[in-house]
DNA sequence: GTATAAATTTAAGCCCGCTTAACTAAAAAG
DNA sequence: CTTTTTAGTTAAGCGGGCTTAAATTTATAC
C-alpha cells in the first residue's frame, strides 16, 4: 500500500513538471507560427493522420463546415496546406502539407522534444535504462487503457 | 549510444499518448466550469500561489490591467473568486479563491489525476516501484534543468 | 496641503472565430 | 432527364477577449 502512495506521489511530481513545461513551449512554438492553435492543430492532425476532405475536418473539430472553411483559409494562403479538387469527386477537397507545412511541424516537434533531450543528456546511461524501462510498461497500460471499452460515468 | 536511442523512442511514446490524454481531460474540464481557459488558469494560480492583487495578475498572465480587471469579472460574479479592497492599500485589491473556487479547482486536480490512478490499478507492485523510482530520477533532473541559468539560443 | 503617481475600473473599438443562411456545383436517385 | 442530396464557399452577424483612453480613488512627494 505504501508503494501504491509512493507511485501515486511521484507520477504527479512528474506530471506537473512535465505539463507545465510542455504547455510552455507549445504555447511559444504556436505563437512563432502565426497561426491559431486551431490552425497548428490542423496540420498535426494532417501530419500525423494523412490528407482529407473538409467534412473531415469539421467532423474532427466538431465546428460548422463553413467554420472549417474558414480555419482552413490563412494555412492555405500562407502556403502550409494545399486544397485540391479530389479527382473521385469534383465537389470535395483534398487538404495536404506542403513541403513549408512539412517543415513548420518538424520545428514544432523537435521543439517539443528539445527539452527531454537536454534532460538525456543529464542522465546516465543505466538510469536511461531503467527510465526506459519503467515508460514503455506506463505506455503499454496505457495503451490498453485506451483501447478498453470504459465503462463511462454519467 | 543504442542506449540513449532507446531511450529518446520510450520517452516520446510516452509523452505522446499522455499529453493526448491531458489535453483531452483538461479542455473537457475546462468546458464543464463554464470559464474560458484563462479563467481557469486564474484559479489555478490563486489555488497554488496564493491571494494577489489586480496588478499581479496583469503580470502574470501579461495583459493590461483592463483586460485583467475584466478577466476576473466573471468568476468574480460566478462566486469562485472573491474581491475586497487590501486593508494595507485601500487603491488596492485582493483575490482570494472562495470556498466554492477551492472546490471546483479540487475537482480539476482530480479529473487530471484520475486517468493515472486507473493507470495505477493495472500495475504489480513492482512494476510501480520501478516505474516510481524512474520518475523520480526524471523529476530531478527536469528540477535541476529548471534551475540552471540555460543558455537561451538567439 | 497641493501636486504627482499608482491601482483599478469603465467605455469604446477592434479582431477573431464561430454560427446561420443563402448560394454554387457536382453526384446520386427516381 | 429532372429532382434531391452532398461538399464546399461566401456573407452577415454575434460574442469574447484584447487594447487604448478617460475617470476615480487613494497613496506618496515635496
Amino acid at each position: 500500500m505504501t508503494n501504491s502512495v509512493q507511485f501515486t506521489k511521484s507520477i504527479r511530481a512528474w506530471m506537473d513538471i512535465f505539463m507545465h513545461r510542455s504547455m510552455r513551449g507549445w504555447g511559444r512554438y504556436a505563437k512563432s507560427t502565426g497561426l491559431s492553435m486551431h490552425q497548428v492543430s490542423l496540420l498535426m492532425q494532417l501530419n500525423y493522420r494523412g490528407a482529407c476532405g473538409m467534412s473531415e475536418i469539421s467532423g474532427r473539430f466538431d465546428v460548422t463546415p463553413a467554420a472549417a472553411s474558414q480555419l482552413v483559409d490563412k494555412p492555405v494562403q500562407s502556403g502550409y496546406i494545399q486544397r485540391e479538387e479530389d479527382p473521385n469527386d469534383r465537389r470535395a477537397k483534398l487538404l495536404n502539407l506542403t513541403d513549408k507545412g512539412r517543415e513548420v511541424i518538424r520545428q514544432g516537434i523537435d521543439e517539443r522534444y528539445r527539452w527531454v533531450d537536454e534532460l538525456t543528456e543529464k542522465l546516465t546511461e543505466d538510469e536511461r535504462a531503467r527510465i526506459s524501462e519503467a515508460l514503455d510498461i506506463m505506455t503499454r497500460a496505457a495503451q490498453d487503457l485506451e483501447a478498453d471499452p470504459v465503462q463511462q460515468a454519467v
